[in-house]
DNA sequence: CAGTATCCAGATCGATACTG
DNA sequence: CAGTATCGATCTGGATACTG
């Protein structure tokens, strides 16, 4: 019962034995950023906009999030290499912000996933009443 | 520009815009707790056992969470219909967790993201190495 | 055994004010 | 314009002690 392959999880097992802990740490430290408050949204607002963009352009389309936290995510973003930060030295000083190829890549891994519970929602909807009402 | 068909994601969007406020909520949420500290390591814990565990055959093989993760992690899993638990009265007493089918499904579909992670591992320590070197 | 209750340290995030 | 600095409320998670 035990040695038989009842899940595809099995196989992301075995793959993470090969890395070093470092290196599945890393792994880890990158599904965890994705689920961070703003991560992905800032990542599809830069992927729609198919442009580079301002920093002041991605505070306005990604509603609700502020300065800060903004600043914070794509300093995150930039150093996993999935966006760009490219300063112009001019005067105001512009700073643009563009989706990297991994990044696009990223997000094609999330998307299945994210279809999959978005499909899904109306079972844990369900799920939650029942344990709600007991 | 904007009007093609750049990534997957646009499909993504596309779903969610069918999706009520709360559904959309309910996906994120889904989305975020897959991403808590123990959640996965958990899920495939039990996924890999094939049986029903108990509470401290869980805590033993998740090494490094405390009792009290442990238990808000498994009333998370439980509310969304991912685990479920099962009390038998007896002394002393006896709780068996288990994973569910979609416990499952969740799994295989969170597999491949995790797989292209563990795979493009080497490019996000460059990306790193090189953001720190600056 | 399988929790619950309590305390506490650290991280997180928003709001606000200030700067090159 | 694009940040940084700072403060405070909130949340998280671990350690410890206690209970049906």
């Amino acid at each position: 019962m035990k040695k038989t392959t009842k899940t595809k999880w099995d196989e992301a097992a075995a793959l993470c034995d090969g890395l070093s802990e470092d290196q599945d740490a890393l792994t880890r430290e990158i599904i965890t950023g994705l689920a961070d408050k703003w991560t992905l949204w800032v990542m599809s607002v830069l992927a729609e906009a198919g442009e580079p963009l301002r920093f002041s352009r991605v505070l306005e389309q990604v509603e609700g999030i502020s300065q800060k936290s903004l600043t914070k995510t794509l300093r995150q973003l930039e150093r996993d290499g999935l966006v760009t930060r490219k300063m112009f030295a001019e005067v105001p000083p512009r700073v643009e912000y563009a989706i990297t190829p991994i990044g696009i890549e990223m997000l094609d891994h999330v998307e299945p996933l994210w279809s999959w519970v978005a499909k899904s929602v109306g079972r844990f909807q369900e799920a939650r009443t029942k344990f709600d009402e007991r």
